[in-house]
DNA sequence: ATCAAAAGATACCGATTGGTATCTTAATAG
DNA sequence: CTATTAAGATACCAATCGGTATCTTTTGAT
């Protein structure tokens, strides 16, 4: 039954619960090969390094959580409606987490900010990215004539992933979703501010 | 030049640090014996363990940072000033950080909350103070005709201290002051928006 | 001056770290 | 059926980890 495609996926899941739950610095190799059943030999054949695994596994998991993002998004056709279904979406990182350990962007930045360029980097990525399809939803939000065209989008989308971070970090540490919830619905009161 | 209680202050120091920018696990008794000049010998006499150095590591941070905060908070007598002097103590934190590595309630929550449970209590700690000490500012305000009565404190406090955290958070990472400076201009629009 | 107690230095411990060289096993092509 | 190759297992490495037992030095009380 062998399959290096499986077993690199296999590695990439098991470390993603165990870098976003614990910390990267924290979990070791040997955590990954009890979580997988798998061997060094095994994963440094598909990573060069644990700062590559690092970095690959944040990619890997934030490539699942956008694609499930797009797909929540993609299902609304009106912008307002979008971005309130984005609030949902990380209100459900508290109630009913789509990954063990909260937001792998937040945990990343944080681990990372000040010492680990190559995961920083990652990270940098992930927040142009989701910053940028903010921007976008809100742009075409505003040339569908449903959002206000004099909408700072840049500004909104700097509240938006600001606050939902923040709160995510709130929850997770009070362990409910009372701070989260409170945030989402002041941005749901920004966002019927901007919508026409 | 033997005294203990410098010494102990100089290791609390320099491990705040070493803790606040490299993160707890990340840094080693080693590390902080390089940045005191002190051995192991010396750090173990006054610290139990490195769980106990990091939580008292943590208050010792904290402390020094609510310090500084209710003295700026001090200055002012109007609520409103009050809270919008807060939002400025929050920009330097990028623009010159009064503590190296961001915000160490921010950097302690996201590490601690899924692994650490003696420095998650601590990181709690701090943000119920912090929560406790809004709230404070805005009831006195609504005591004193300075902010509407109808204010839902605990949200607003939900909101001042995710939204500024979701903010460290991105413009470090960033590497500039942008995003921070957006989330502090919408809640000064927001503290407005309730002012009397 | 002496001595007890505390502060800090030194030297060590077993366990674990990331990483690698080598060996075995399984799949595939001929 | 066999040879080749790649996947993964095994065994090992020096370095570092948190922690401790013991020794030396400084200090203050007598």
């Amino acid at each position: 039954m062998r399959n290096p495609e499986a077993t690199k996926e296999n590695i990439l899941k098991k470390s993603g619960i165990l870098f976003n739950t614990n910390g990267y610095k924290a979990t070791s190799i040997s955590d990954i090969t009890d979580a997988t059943g798998l061997t060094k030999g095994a994963i440094y054949r598909h990573f060069a390094s644990k700062d590559d695994l690092e970095k690959e596994t944040l990619a890997f998991m934030s490539e699942k959580l956008f694609l499930k993002l797009r797909a929540i998004v993609s299902s609304e056709k009106h912008a307002v409606k979008k971005l309130t279904a984005i609030f949902k979406f990380f209100e459900s990182y508290i109630t009913n987490p789509p990954l063990k350990g909260g937001c792998p962007l937040l945990n990343a930045a944080i681990e990372s900010d000040d010492a680990h360029p190559v995961l920083r980097k990652e990270a940098l990525k992930i927040l142009t990215i989701l910053r940028t399809s903010l921007i976008t939803i809100l742009q075409n939000g505003i040339d569908n004539k449903q959002i206000k065209a004099d909408t700072d989008k840049a500004f909104f989308a700097t509240l938006i992933i600001g606050a939902l971070e923040g709160g995510i970090m709130m929850s997770k540490l009070e362990g409910n979703n009372t701070d989260i919830c409170r945030i989402t619905k002041h941005l749901q009161k920004q966002l019927d501010a901007i919508a026409l």
